[in-house]
DNA sequence: AATGAATGAGCATTCATTCAT
DNA sequence: AATGAATGAATGCTCATTCAT
């Protein structure tokens, strides 16, 4: 039998990654050190080492448990309807992934905006396969079929502006003394993309 | 007299500047080293001592510089013409400056996502002085009183939106393997700004 | 389990103060270097910083030990008997701990006339509570009971000569090429303490 | 003609000494810097070393330049008298000209109590010659021959003892809260030098 | 598997000294 | 003689990783 049995093993595990998340998110890549998650998952200096090869395959670790749960998540948005509730859904979805992480999530963004890690470059979303991705292109087919989306732009770079502009307000949310709550920005989204600065 | 004339030390600062810039794009702020940079300048391991008090005043020193570049940039924009027009020059403004410095650029964008240098909170745009900032939201007021604009907006909120969208694009940009180049970022920041999603 | 026992760290603990004394000793405190301290106990470079926070740390570290010693020495010292003969005693008791750690008390004495270190000021004994100055000032007093030592003085001032003088026979004895050696120094001591330049 | 006059050059070479004698009292030698030395003396960063080889040969001429001032002082002290009034005007003589340069009196003992610089080995007094110690041992020998003065110790004896009450009444007084004041040390010195602790 | 002591590469910064002007 | 920019050796300390137990 061994020492320890393979549940305790996955227990502290899942207590590494969490533990991970919270300390790259409050110090970044480079400030975490991995001595501290060890510690902060109740585990002694090096144990970490154990589970891990690195300390980049830790933060690789931290990005998939996100990915796993981001997928969990997504099941619940309506297959049907007008294309802005179905928008605001899937808005609302992805905030509600980030808003659980979103300490983490900021440091991920961080980390993608220079190269230091092979492992950004690898785990940023593939849209073509990301589950999100496709059901905002469903849904943004739909909408075009239905005469509510322009249709001179193509469902891939409808898409990528509906991203740009979330990711925008992600990162206007996080500016110092920003006015944008995380709570309206799903609302927000969705009306500046589907409206622009037309007039009503 | 000095070894070195004024104009040698001009010359000797604006190349710590200019590689500093560099080393900060190419590693990161926690990356890059006060040696690698002095020596990249030309100069000896800790000649840039004589010109800059600390790692963090080099980094300061470049986003000043960045800063003057812009403001000078700004004279040429047309005040006045149809509203797209002028967004259009002040996006193509803004990427003028940005292209020049865009690794740097990145970082900057980079370390405003982690709060480790005091320099990157106070040297963030205050918005209600930044003189581009200033001049978008007189265009947008403008467009709103000739009824081009949406106005149950304030200015401010537009003019949020479009720095989101416009963050947002060039966040998309970086991505890797992303198929938007940065020369066409101007029209698909004001396209998308004024018509959203709507259909023509 | 850890690399090594508990007693092997002690091991190290002692042999990286012996190698400190050694270095603070020969160099003086600015001039002794972490890294020699470390690689003299036998250590690599850096593991002294897994055992002290840092330089002075160190330095503290050796002034407790010294203090700790100090104190176990002192047992011995009749509490009967002529002033003389107990002055004796307590300058021998005295010499027998500095003999010890000669060239380290030279430091500490040094690094007394400047203040960089906190420490220094700290850790001088407060002679008050001095275990050392304690015993003196009773033989002191005993002595002045039985009319052989003035008594136009307190006991306070004249047990800071006896240290004055005793500090003056270690400086001088330090002197280059002194003709003072340690081992008389006791005698000495006592002698001109008790007579002064008197003719006998 | 030279770019300076002579007495430039002298008076710079003056307060090139004054300024390093304040700066090596403040910060003892490690801890003053050439630069600031050169700058306190009115003069720009390096000049300094049109005068002197290095630090070392500015500590010395710092030194010299005290022994010059002691030995003008000593004129003063009478010739004739009892021995205990001529052992004081000796001991205030030799604060006077302590009292003048005390800071830096306080390091060059500092700087004795280590061998970092071969100076300090050089230039203490050597005793043979010194002046201050031979008008000692001619008074020590009178009081010898008027029977005021023991005899069963040479006159070099009392006189290494009487320097050795006078440099560790200094050192008391340069200990934290000491209550001994300058002023005071001279007939302190005389007192116990001649009664030691003999009930009167 | 867990532990934690040991390791050593790495890095920002200081400062005496040199030297071209 | 004066200047001050350039230099580079030197050093305290950090932290990811290894490894004996």
């Amino acid at each position: 039998m061994p020492r320890v049995t393979a549940a305790v093993k996955e227990e502290h595990r899942r207590r590494l990654i969490d533990a991970a998340a919270e300390e790259f998110a409050a110090r970044g890549y480079a400030g975490a050190k991995v001595d501290d998650i060890s510690i902060a998952a109740g585990l002694a200096r090096s144990t970490i080492y154990n589970y891990f090869e690195s300390k980049e395959a830790v933060f690789r670790a931290v990005l998939d448990d996100f990915a796993v749960r981001s997928t969990a998540e997504l099941a619940e948005i309506p297959k049907e309807g007008p294309v802005r509730e179905r928008l605001l859904a899937l808005a609302e979805a992805d905030r509600a992934v980030l808003a659980d992480r979103e300490a983490f999530t900021r440091v991920a963004f961080r980390e993608l905006l220079t190269q230091p890690l092979e492992v950004t470059r690898e785990l940023w979303p593939n849209r073509a396969v990301d589950p999100f991705d496709k059901r905002l292109r469903s849904v943004l087919a739909a909408g075009q079929q239905a005469g509510e989306i322009r249709d001179d732009r193509t469902v891939e770079e409808l898409a990528r502006i509906f991203a740009t502009l979330s990711n925008g307000l992600l990162f206007e949310h996080w500016l110092p003394d920003s006015p944008i709550r995380m709570e309206e920005i799903p609302e927000l989204l969705v009306d500046y993309f589907l409206e622009g600065a037309q007039p009503a």
